[in-house]
RNA sequence: GUGGGUGUAGCUCAGUUGGCAGAGCAUCAGGUUGUGGCCCUGAGGGUCGUGGGUUCAAGUCCCAUCACUCACCCCA
């Protein structure tokens, strides 16, 4: 173990891995593209204070799983836990919305947490996250879970169940927050050491808990639907409409809690049976008030992130790799042969065509077998013989034909034969 | 941060009551001098995670340490 490896929690993706990531990639940029959301990239590494001041000073992120250094200037930076308060930032700093009411943006790219790598879980891991600016109306936030849903569908993730729940308002939720703790203090003899300490940090999180002596405790406690507003109430019920009248089955957790603070009003969840303990791979919500708290106008908003590791595992589970190989592989016997050989290759490949040759002295055999190894479909053999007389062979592997190209005529006849594939 | 599991060839793993480090797959080379897949033969590749200890002798027993992994926590 003399050669150095990567940091804990830090994976590498290799060929054969990237193929999956890039069609999931691929898949939902279509989509994206079909429902009206543009491209945003972003920088990985953000004040600190805006991590502090979106996500929450006293959530676990901010508190102990940032990467936050001082860099050579003074300057307290973070590497982004999560996207929406960098796309916040951009949005604000930009003054977007000065240009139309309505944006919607998706990006792409990988996150930063030091938390204890897991199944399903590492420090650095990646996200889709698409977010909507500059509307109230529930149909948004539906329009979020169906993108979500037909991203699923399309992956051939099947068993993909939307959550959904309403989180109330400002105006709605802190009666709500009083009632449940009420409650928990009656039942805090049965709740389990976590949740003692949480009854009073987070309390909303305690319903979130899977200790099955919590579950039980918290089995009468206040519903979050109870307490909701009329606007949260009327809002609510058009979400559940609107996946209604698209076929969405979905299903309504009044136990579901985002573990982010900027959260109002409708949140969701996409989970999965498929990946251990981490079970939800993609979440979001509504998130009126954030614009305003990081020093904006008062601008509605509601977005998503899924955890494109998790989405790959899974559907890396249902697929077989299938690879890309090149249709042609030129085998060359000897250094003329080579390099008359390189030139064609090259002359192939600048006019976008897959193809690759062997460029060490091997035996005809040996180049037969990586040819067949890569899947090539035919190979041009220049040989030393053949080049003699002015010719080289094209074989087709699958059906061992072999017919001469006078020399003048091998790229155009290539050119021909294997049409650019745009690939 | 807390707990459990696992570390032997590139990969998946055997390795008996301590007694010369193995298999399958993969790689490479051959199987009449220039033709792939199947088959056969052979080769390369390991300080047995690392450091101590016990012993005539440690992959095996003991201690420490590191790494990986799963779970808690948290979240995508």
């Amino acid at each position: 173990m003399a050669a150095l490896q990567s940091v804990k929690g830090f994976k590498d993706i290799l060929p054969g891995e990237t193929e999956l990531w890039q069609s999931i990639e691929e898949e939902a940029k279509r989509i994206f593209r079909h429902f009206g959301f543009r491209e945003i990239r972003l920088p990985m590494l953000e004040k600190t204070e805006l991590f502090a001041r979106s996500i929450g000073e006293s959530t676990d992120i901010v508190e102990k799983e940032m990467y936050t250094f001082q860099d050579r200037g003074g300057d307290l930076l973070t590497l982004r836990p999560e996207a929406t308060a960098g796309i916040v930032r951009a949005y604000l700093q930009h003054k977007l919305y000065a240009r139309e009411a309505v944006h919607k943006f998706y990006t792409i790219g990988p996150m930063f947490r030091r938390e204890r790598p897991q199944k399903g879980r590492y420090r650095q891991f990646s996200q889709i996250n698409a977010e909507i600016f500059g509307l109230t109306s529930p149909y948004v936030d539906a329009q979020l879970i169906l993108v979500l849903v037909h991203l699923m569908t399309a992956l051939g993730v099947d068993d993909a169940e939307p959550h959904i729940n309403s989180l109330g308002c400002p105006q709605c939720r802190p009666a709500f927050r009083e009632a449940l703790m009420a409650f928990l203090e009656n039942a805090s003899g049965a709740l389990c050491s976590d949740c003692q300490r949480r009854r009073t940090t987070n309390p909303l999180r305690v319903l979130d808990c899977k200790v099955p002596g919590c579950r039980e405790a918290t089995i009468g406690a206040p519903a979050l639907a109870d307490y909701l507003c009329e606007e949260c109430r009327e809002h609510f019920a058009t979400v559940r409409r609107a996946l209604e009248s698209q076929g969405v089955a979905y299903m309504v957790d009044d136990r579901l809690v985002r573990g982010l603070d900027y959260y109002v009003r409708t949140t969701f969840e996409i989970q999965t049976g498929a990946l251990g303990a981490q079970n939800a791979i993609a979440g979001g919500g509504r998130y009126d008030g954030l614009a305003r708290a990081l020093g904006g106008p008062d601008i509605p908003a509601t977005g998503f992130a899924i955890g494109l590791d998790r989405l790959a595992e899974i559907v890396g589970l249902r697929r077989q790799p299938d690879l890309p190989c090149p249709p042609l592989f030129i085998a060359a016997l000897g250094d003329q042969a080579r390099e008359q050989a390189f030139q064609w290759l090259s002359r192939l490949n600048t006019a976008g065509i897959a193809a690759d040759m062997e460029f060490s002295d091997k035996s005809l055999k040996s180049q037969m077998k990586r040819a067949n190894k890569l899947g090539a479909s035919h190979v041009l053999i220049v040989g030393e013989h053949e080049l003699e007389q002015g010719v080289v062979t094209l074989r087709d592997m699958a059906s061992k034909e072999q017919v001469d190209i006078p020399v003048p005529e091998v790229t155009d006849r290539l050119l021909e034969r294997f049409p650019n594939s745009g690939g």
